[in-house]
DNA sequence: AGCTTTTATTGATGTGGGTCATTGTTGGCC
DNA sequence: GGCCAACAATGACCCACATCAATAAAAGCT
C-alpha cells in the first residue's frame, strides 16, 4: 500500500516537472537545456491548488515569489483609498503574475482565484542565483516584463479611446485567443470571472456590460448561458473589436 | 586656443559623466561605487540635443538602446491601425524610455520631443554585459521595468474609472511632482504638450481639456495662460484628483 | 425542500463629455 | 508689418453610457 502511494507521489512529481509541462513555453518562452530546466524546476514550490476566492497573495504582503498559472484563472485588484475594488487583470495559464511587485518588495495588489487555480511558486531571489547561471534567463525575464509594459500599454489605449462594444469584444477576443493557444476551442468557452469583475475591469456599469452581451447575442456574433460562452462569428468579432484579428502581432518576434 | 578648447571640452565631460549628474539616484538609483560608475558612464553615449518635432526613435526601429532623459520632455505614441495617434506618455527627466521594445527587438511607439531634449543612449546588449560585472544591476533593471508595469497600471485604473477632471488634475499633480523633485517649483511650470497631446493621452476631447483648464481657474485652483500653469491651491488639486496627496507611496521603499 | 444572498437581466431616465461650429490668439515666415 | 497656419477657447447640441429601480434566476445554506 505504501509502495503504491509512493509510485503515485512520483508520477505526479514527473507531472508536474517544468520539462514536461505543457505550458513551459508560455510561462518562460526560453530554450533551456536539460540541466537548466532541472535547475529551474528544482527552486519551484508545489502548493496544493487555490480554491475559488482564495488568495494568492494579497496587497501589502512581503514580495517573495513570482507565480506562473499552471490552470483556472486570477483576478488582480486593488483597493482604491476610497475603498473601491479595481481590478487591474484577468490572469490565464501560462501568465506570470506578481512582477509588479519587485519594485517595491511588496505587493501591490491583491490576487484571488477565479476557479480552482493551480500555480507554481518560483521564489524570486533564487531565480535571480539561477540567472548567473543560465545565460539568457535574465534577458528571457526582462522580455517577460516588456511584454508585460506593452500589454498594459495597449489596455491603456483601449480604454483611453475605445467603446464599451469594443472593449468588451475586444476582452472576448484575448480570451478566445488563450484558451486557442492552450488547444482548446477559441470560440466555446467558459468565463470564470463574473459580470461585475469584467464591468469593473473595463470601466464600465454592469448594467451596460449584460446589455452588452444581449446585443452581440441579437445580432448573431455569439451566444451566452450566464458563463457559458460560444463566438459564432470570429471574423465580426474582430470587426466589433476595430482591432486586426492578430492583435498581438509583436508575439511572432523571433527568439534569441 | 587649442588648450582653451580641449579644456571647455573636458569640462563638459566632465559636467555630463553619470557620476557627477543630477538625475543619476532618478534613472538609476543604485549606489554603485565609483568603479561601477565609470564602467556604466563609458557605455553611455551622448548625442547632440534633439529639437522640438524630432523623434528620438520610431516605430518598427530596432531596438538597440534604451534612453534616459536628461532634460527637456519626450512623449511616446502609438500609430492606430486606422491611422488614429495615441500617445502613451508624457517623459520627463530621469525618466527611462525604450523598455517596452525589448521582448519584440523593436521599437512599439515613436518617441518624440516635446521641446529641445538631451538623452543618455545606454546600449541595451553593452547594459546586459555590465550586467555580469555589476551585482546588482540586474536586479536593479528589473525593479525599473516593475515600477513601469506598476505605473502603467496605475494609468488604466484612471483612465478606467476616473472623470475628466481627475484625470486632468491627475495629470497636473504629476508634473508637479516630478518639478519638485528635481528641486524646481511645484506650483508654477510650463507644460511642453499641446492641449491636443494632454487630451490624446487622457481619453479626452480637446475641447473638454480646454473647459477643465478654465473651469480650475474660475474656480481658484489655479491660473493658466497658454502653458504657463500656477497652482494656486495643490490641496484641493488633490482633492480634485481624489488621490491622497503621497499618490507614489511605493516610491518610499528602502533600497537595497 | 425552502430560505436568503448573490448575480444577471431589462427598462426608464439623466448627464458627462463628445461633436460640430465659430471665433480668438499666438507664433512663424516672407 | 501683414499673412497664414496651428493652437486654444467657448457655445449649442446630442448621444453613449451611468444611474436608479424592479424583476428574475442561480447559488448557497440550514
Amino acid at each position: 500500500m505504501a509502495s503504491t502511494e509512493s509510485i503515485i507521489i512520483s508520477m505526479q512529481q514527473m507531472k508536474v516537472a517544468c520539462e514536461n509541462c505543457s505550458l513551459h513555453q508560455l510561462c518562460l518562452p526560453l530554450h533551456l537545456d536539460h540541466d537548466a530546466m532541472v535547475a529551474l524546476d528544482e527552486i519551484i514550490k508545489r502548493r496544493r491548488p487555490l480554491q475559488r476566492g482564495e488568495n494568492l497573495y494579497q496587497s501589502c504582503d512581503t514580495f517573495t515569489s513570482i507565480y506562473a498559472i499552471r490552470s483556472g484563472s486570477l483576478k488582480t485588484f486593488t483597493t482604491t483609498n476610497d475603498g473601491q475594488e479595481q481590478v487591474t487583470g484577468f490572469h490565464l495559464p501560462g501568465e506570470l503574475v506578481g512582477l509588479d511587485a519587485i519594485t517595491t518588495d511588496e505587493h501591490n495588489c491583491t490576487a484571488r482565484a477565479l476557479e480552482t487555480t493551480s500555480v507554481c511558486e518560483i521564489p524570486f531571489n533564487k531565480l535571480q542565483d539561477l540567472g548567473m547561471q543560465i545565460p539568457g534567463l535574465h534577458r528571457q525575464l526582462l522580455r517577460i516584463m516588456s511584454r508585460e509594459i506593452l500589454e498594459d500599454q495597449n489596455m491603456m489605449i483601449w480604454l483611453a479611446k475605445k467603446s464599451a462594444e469594443e472593449r468588451l469584444a475586444s476582452l472576448l477576443l484575448r480570451i478566445s485567443k488563450q484558451f486557442s493557444t492552450r488547444s482548446f476551442s477559441a470560440r466555446e468557452f467558459n468565463l470564470s470571472m463574473s459580470r461585475t469583475d469584467i464591468a469593473n475591469y473595463l470601466g464600465l456599469a454592469v448594467e451596460t456590460v449584460s446589455r452588452l452581451f444581449t446585443r452581440f447575442q441579437a445580432e448573431g456574433l455569439l451566444n451566452v448561458d450566464r458563463k457559458h460562452v460560444v463566438i459564432n462569428d470570429l471574423d465580426g468579432m474582430h470587426q466589433m473589436a476595430h482591432s486586426d484579428p492578430d492583435c498581438t502581432q509583436h508575439e511572432k518576434n523571433s527568439l534569441s
